[in-house]
DNA sequence: GCGACAG
DNA sequence: ATCTTGTCGC
């Protein structure tokens, strides 16, 4: 049983990321845009009952029609951490992705990828832990710096570290609207992570996958909580 | 030491 | 993340 999927605390959980990110793939340029299965996935909290709800939805990237839908429902199984969120959100994640009978694609995570202190976010969690090329798209840009983009729909401009090493890109998906930050998770380039993200949201702030992900995990949870899933044994 | 800090 | 009314606008 090496590198436990559920850490007993902060330090643990600090040692599997440093270790886990040994295995980040960065020189895959990843599947082409607009081509293929994209996989929106994200999860909503009910903390009074102790229960999460994940949900994956699979989008063809061309149209962006669904082509599948899964949701799982479990217990929160770790808190929220700055910079360990993969542990709070991942277990329920997986779950959701593994009962998609269709392959999942390119991954879209509700997060950052290489964007993260330790350069091992969720999404770049994920990717490892699945093989999955993975990409990141927060909304906000944590602790890292950035330069307003120009004003207009896919204006970039990148998303700086300390040490002023690019981590991501602040994209700006509509006109006027404050930008989406995209970092790498694993097996997809950073040029390849932000136009994925334009395709993805051709008509508002966040891309559709995450769009519908949202919604989809709210949904499972309000049916999970009526279902009387934080009640009784 | 304290605060800030993806969701 | 989540708590939450009305309101402005297409």
């Amino acid at each position: 049983m090496k590198s436990p999927s559920s850490p007993a605390g902060e330090a643990e959980a600090r040692a599997i990321q440093d270790e886990l990110r040994a295995r980040v793939v960065l020189d895959e340029p990843g599947p082409p845009p607009g081509t293929g299965l994209v996989t929106g996935v994200d999860v909503a909290y009910d903390d009074a009952r102790d229960l999460v709800a994940a949900a994956a939805v699979v989008l063809d990237a061309a149209t962006l029609a669904v082509v599948e839908e899964a949701t799982a429902v479990g217990r929160v199984a770790f808190p929220y951490v700055p910079g360990l969120l993969a542990f709070r959100e991942l277990p329920t994640v997986l779950a959701a992705l593994e009962s998609l009978s269709a392959d999942p694609g390119l991954v879209v995570c509700d997060g950052y990828g290489q964007a993260h202190p330790r350069r091992f976010g969720l999404a770049s969690h994920l990717g490892v832990v699945t093989g999955l090329a993975a990409i990141g798209v927060a909304k906000n840009p944590f602790t890292f710096t950035y330069e307003q983009p120009g004003p207009h729909r896919g204006a970039v401009s990148p998303l700086l570290d300390g040490a002023g090493e690019e981590v991501g890109r602040a994209v700006r998906t509509q006109d006027g609207v404050k930008p989406v930050f995209v970092s790498v998770g694993h097996r997809v380039s950073l040029d390849n992570a932000c136009a994925h993200t334009l395709r993805l949201a051709p008509g508002f702030r966040l891309p559709e996958s995450t769009r519908r992900a949202d919604a989809l995990c709210r949904r499972a949870l309000r049916e999970a909580v009526g279902a009387g899933f934080g009640t009784g044994a």
